[in-house]
DNA sequence: CTTAACAGGTCAACGGTGTTGTCGTAAGGT
DNA sequence: ACCTTACGACAACACCGTTGACCTGTTAAG
């Protein structure tokens, strides 16, 4: 194959496609970001993008190199439009639940993004603004360089996989997330306590937890044991100066 | 469509596939199984399974009604295997990481498998078998009902998520994961300290902490924190005889 | 032992997918 | 006004999941 991407910088003669549209990076990324949220997960091919854009899809490989590349701009796009309301107050665990709130509500947002994007290093703008961002509120609380990349990487990690999970949920059939719910509160809440002693006793407990999201219980009691571990380091330890 | 899946109580007229193979339900999962840990996760499609098998793709029609059909009993028999040789011990911490730990890596056997089921709820023997056993080592620990419940639950999703997540990555192609590890390498790893303080900071460590999967870590600091709880417990809270 | 029913394997086809080699054309720099 | 070439369009390829129609060997009934 020629060189068929052409590096955004030398991007230069914008000519309009057939039906008058003028293409460009960006305009690809919102579009495909708005097309999975409109028309659902299995919206997004390169195919149905180009229609969507009133272009022939294969002019989509003068922007991207193939799809895994598409998505990691939307990757990168989705990182940026959660970061760019958050701002750190100083306390370190409350900024470190807002933000994680604020990308799994974003995962939640757009559901087959998050799905695919999840697992992506990037390493474009955005993230790597999160990546400085995160690891400035956990030296600046004081952990030293090798346990703060610890944390932000479980963190990070936490967060992006409960919102692949959870939106992996959302993104199913009505029918089939009524039919989970059916599953605990039928199957489940009738066990005999003779079988199935502890479910029968917690039954009433499961039918009503097991319904949300358990990312907020995990998130309080990883920022728990943050903290406990930053009050149980040597005095000191901390790395000089982290402003 | 005539109705194609026959229940598979009522099959029995066993004929054998032009290359004189068998078919069953259970030699189609374990083969979908087996091609999913020898060529990788997009290895396997209907087509190739039934080249792997001997016979024509739409033969799978026969017993199952599609992929989905498919995926869900392929995870069925992983939860069976994962649980298979697991025996808690009576240290219910050493338990939960063990448990997790083998989720985790049963998940990264089993790519696809791990991410098309990990939100699904099947209610089905080897998952109900899951949920007593870990919600009794919970109990018996001390942990009363409510809480019980919500500890399990964030248990079993976070080492599902990340089982998700971290086979997510495994799935990608060659190229692309020495990609990820080029970006950390080089992108993050020469950022200035000028612009990007932190990140120059801690750069060592992020290039190989990074490349591992943070869900050991992330596991740790859960069972830390869940420690803590159930020694903050007010005494005597914790369920009568939840043996 | 014969026979009729039908389970289940096979075939061909449909509409979808990502991707690439080729070509024409119009935009921009000179 | 000319050249170069960026970039959009087209056609084709190999793959995918899925289905309706067909055919054949097994099996149970008579």
């Amino acid at each position: 194959m020629t060189d068929r991407v052409v590096p955004p910088a030398a991007r230069q003669r914008k000519r309009p496609t057939k039906q008058g549209v003028v293409l460009s990076a960006e305009l690809i990324v919102d579009t495909a970001l708005r097309l999975i949220e409109e028309h659902g997960a299995d919206a997004l091919s390169v195919r149905r993008l180009g229609r969507a854009l009133g272009a022939d899809p294969s002019s989509l490989y003068r922007y991207f190199r193939d799809t895994d590349d598409l998505m990691l701009a939307i990757a990168d796009e989705l990182i940026g439009r959660t970061l760019r309301s958050w701002r750190p107050t100083g306390d370190w665990v409350a900024d470190l639940r807002e933000l994680g709130l604020r990308m799994h509500a974003g995962a939640l947002a757009h559901p087959r993004a998050a799905v695919l994007s999840a697992h992506r290093v990037t390493g474009r703008r955005h993230e790597i603004q999160a990546v400085e961002s995160i690891l400035g509120v956990l030296r600046r609380a004081g952990f030293p360089g090798p346990e703060a990349v610890r944390i932000y990487h479980a963190f990070v990690d936490q967060a992006l996989a409960f919102g692949a999970l959870d939106s992996a949920g959302t993104a199913l059939p009505r029918s089939a997330r009524e039919a989970e719910a059916q599953v605990w509160r039928t199957t489940y809440g009738r066990l005999p306590a003779e079988s199935h002693p502890h479910i029968a006793a917690t039954a009433r407990h499961l039918v009503t937890t097991m319904r949300a999201s358990s990312y907020p219980a995990a998130l309080d009691l990883f920022l728990d044991a943050a903290r406990t571990r930053l009050d149980n380091l040597p005095a000191g330890t901390g790395d000089p100066r982290p402003h």
